[in-house]
DNA sequence: ACGAATGCGTTACATATGTAACGAACAGGC
DNA sequence: GCCTGTTCGTTACATATGTAACGCATTCGT
């Protein structure tokens, strides 16, 4: 399953809730709160998009990137794998829990339920 | 703050449900979960002593290790860090989100109340 | 038309983490 | 006393991640 890592994350936050971004909007958005440097938002960007994690689409030769991972599947996958494998928690988990979550809209967290729980199906299970 | 990696919360797990441990006894116990070879425990176990998170005792000349961090304070930064870093929650967490986990008593989760909320004083902030 | 700013591809390098072998030393069984 | 299993220190190597510079091409302002 899709694991981004902290970095990575950073940037497909911003472009869930900000749709699809340039490298500098990116940046601009990002980089100072994670003391980057364009260059090294830009190796980030790069990253995801070889892990086909966002998409590349160009407007007028100027590159645009647009999160390809569903946000609720992403976080709910990260949230899952935080509990089993970190709290050793293993039966259903309650999202309600996170409905502190900015992220996370009222809608999402009903997706979220089913996903943390049923979904045993893209974490350490189903991987084939 | 000490944030072990999964490996090292691995052992450092192992340790606080069971007590000290020789390097055989961790990988009797996590090694086969972890699908770990024996030399492969022993450098989990090196690196966390280099770290400082397992304190090594000499009991008649064999290596017997005892985690050095506090399970629930440990566990309790992972929990807040995770919860800010990947959820962006900012509010106060509640605590009892984690009773499901095996590995936090009655009492421990008084505790965790206060660490994963009060505490800020060790994860991204008073880090000085 | 020219220089400055911008976008983008390429390349680099350090540290962290996963994963493990190898060899010396020592302890017991026979 | 010797073979064997066990312990432990040392060393190794791949991949992931953090972090960034460099240089070329292009564009836009003047």
């Amino acid at each position: 399953m899709s694991q981004p890592n902290p970095s990575e994350l950073a940037v497909l936050k911003h472009l869930w809730s900000s749709g699809p971004q340039s490298a500098r909007e990116v940046h601009d958005a990002v980089g100072p709160g994670q003391a980057w440097k364009a260059s090294t938002t830009r190796t980030i960007i790069n990253r995801l998009e070889d892990k086909g994690w966002v998409v590349r689409r160009d407007v007028h030769g100027l590159a645009v990137y647009d999160a390809a991972l569903d946000r609720t599947r992403t976080l709910g996958g990260l949230v899952r794998h935080f509990a089993r494998q970190v709290l050793d928690m293993s039966g259903p988990l309650p999202a309600a829990l996170f409905a502190e979550s900015p992220h996370l809209s009222d809608a999402e967290l009903d997706d979220l339920d089913a996903i943390i729980n049923a979904a045993e199906t893209q974490d350490s299970e189903g991987e084939a």
